[in-house]
DNA sequence: CTGAAAGCGCTAACAA
DNA sequence: TTGTTAGCGCTTTCAG
């Protein structure tokens, strides 16, 4: 019933000439079965050198490539992963997080042939949609980016046994999988500095405390004025989460609740550049009347005058590191979850010390 | 060869809840035949009501989602759409753009259930792994996001006839269906208004001139100074290549060329920031001094100070208009290359103009 | 080491 | 309108 055929039917497809030999053609062009020809395929040991060679020849010849749906049809997986970003658009577009975390996540792909899809949820609806097509197993698995404090998604995928990672700790669920940086070693470096300059009255703008990274910059704050023998002020905390709009209005609280502060951290550079617009516009001085340091080293850091201390995380590695963790608990689902958190790294620019 | 079975076989796979349910299992469910059921799932309307409410009952109970691979291997469409973002990793880092567009482009596939897989090209090797997988018919079309002059990717794909969308008008072949702003006449707009401030020394930093959008945005800025009845002048333009690194540094060239320049067009948020760095460092008032546009309308232009006049370009909806082309050109293969050219739009703030 | 055969879950002719 | 039947291209027992 198959008789001659290669690259050509009736009414194939829209494709007119695009490689669309089978492993069928390979077999017979390679004169060997559909069986052999797909060991070879798949690097399986049992195959003669010559009938390899002879394969592999054939493949060449044709162009040809598997077809993904037939195999996944057959072995049960996609060969894909998803990647979701539960994040409302706003911080997509202000921060560069998020394209450096797909850029890592991207590499660590790299050698694997693993495709990443990409799933974005901007409100509870899209997250059903999400969360159903996760649910119907047309990924492997899938990294999380951004699930908030009241979020269930994680813990109910990771019940149905979808294999997921998360980017930052939960506050949620333990026993999930995760990769953040240390943050809260970040802020308490990051006050410490100003600490060590000599600021007396330092305040912060943190991000939204739903967030294991606000809360975690949040407290390394608090643990560095603590360590200082600094005595804890509420009114010098104030919410920016993380909107620049929302940075700028908290820094006109803080000035206004404590005109006399000389030091600043921001838990991140783009809230942290709004604060210095602020600053600046309210005639203070930077570093001069008031120290200031950021979070992440995005380029604003660079661009701004004056130009950002701030605490620096390797991002990429860290979406390559997510991508290494669930490609391994695809592999094998008894793997026992991992957290994985990287150092980060304070960086001392222009707005944390007087020249 | 069927008898009993209902999710659930010997091995069936590493996921041990999920839903497994085939059109099988829902036909037997519902007391119809497998066509029936499927065409239940896909609307068609040859379809009894009684049977439909049959169908639709049983896979509500099932929790049935059809089996993508397998629809593939039939339809021979994989319901997903490749975006490609060619750009290496530095424009991903700084720019917003990219977040924007991804956004926007997802939208215009919300209603689709076509899924979006993200595939990125940081260099020639990538490139072709990139075009071998497209070709190789794993998407139904494609994306592509920031081919440089030089990129004969684009014609390549056209040419097997790969239904592709570009964003930005590219420099090289024509008959490509594309979705751009009028980056031209964006520029022009600056520009001339920064000729009816009464700036008389205009310089320009512009983007990477194999990019389409750098050239026009250029000539948009030669337009307005040749509308104006300006002499252009060559040592004025300066390139930029859309980092703030290099801008910073062009801007440094142009001022030590023309000490009295008082305007300055540039191609970019993050370049016109950076070089508003490098004007404040060297003394200049801003706009006193120097009147400043930059282009994108970027939350940086928001942040920095003086905020930032600039031209605002509708990226999600671009986004969204890319993704519409699309599948329409997927459904309709025979369907004509079409150009979408989006308005670009003045706004000003407090870079441009004395108060 | 190799081949024959079964069948993954689905849709699309073709009959009825 | 509905059911029957034939595969889509692939991997994988199971014999040989």
């Amino acid at each position: 019933m198959i008789g001659e055929r290669i690259s050509d039917k009736t009414g194939r497809s829209r494709r007119d000439a695009g490689p669309t030999a089978t492993v069928e053609d390979v077999a017979r062009l390679a004169g060997v079965s559909r069986a052999t020809a797909s060991r070879v395929v798949n690097d399986s040991p049992r195959v003669s050198p010559e009938a390899r060679d002879a394969v592999r020849r054939a493949i060449e010849e044709l162009g040809y490539v598997p077809n993904r749906a037939a195999r996944s049809l057959m072995t049960r997986r996609s060969d894909s992963i998803g990647v979701v970003i539960l994040e409302p658009a706003t911080r997509l577009f202000g921060d560069p997080f998020f394209g450096h975390l797909l850029l890592g996540i991207n590499a660590g792909l790299a050698d694997s042939d693993v495709q990443l899809v990409l799933l974005m949820a901007q409100d509870r609806r899209e997250e059903a949609r999400v969360e159903k097509y996760l649910d119907a197993g047309h990924v492997d698995g899938a990294i999380l980016v951004g699930p908030h404090g009241d979020d269930q998604l994680p813990t109910r995928l990771a019940r149905r046994r979808v294999p997921i990672v998360l980017s930052g700790r939960p506050l949620g669920g333990g026993g999930l999988s995760y990769v953040d940086s240390d943050n809260r070693n970040g802020a308490r470096m990051a006050v410490s500095h100003l600490v060590a300059g000599g600021r007396r009255s330092i305040a912060t703008i943190h991000g939204t405390l739903d967030l294991g990274s606000a809360r975690d910059r949040l407290d390394g704050y608090r643990d560095a004025l603590t360590d200082a023998g600094y005595v804890l002020d509420a009114t010098l905390e104030a919410a920016g989460n993380y909107s620049p709009a929302m940075a700028a209005e908290a820094m006109r609280v803080l000035l206004d609740r404590h005109p006399d502060l000389d030091g600043l951290f921001a838990a991140s550079d783009s809230m942290a550049a709004a604060a210095v617009g602020v600053l600046l516009d309210a005639g203070r001085r930077i570093p001069e009347d008031v120290a200031v340091v950021g979070f992440d080293d995005t380029p604003v850091a660079m661009t701004v005058r004056p130009t950002l201390s701030t605490v620096r995380q390797p991002i990429e590695a860290m979406g390559r590191e997510m991508s290494r963790l669930l490609l391994r608990r695809i592999d094998d689902p008894a793997d026992a979850p991992s957290q994985v958190v990287f150092a980060t790294e304070l960086v001392v620019r222009e707005s944390s010390v007087v020249s």
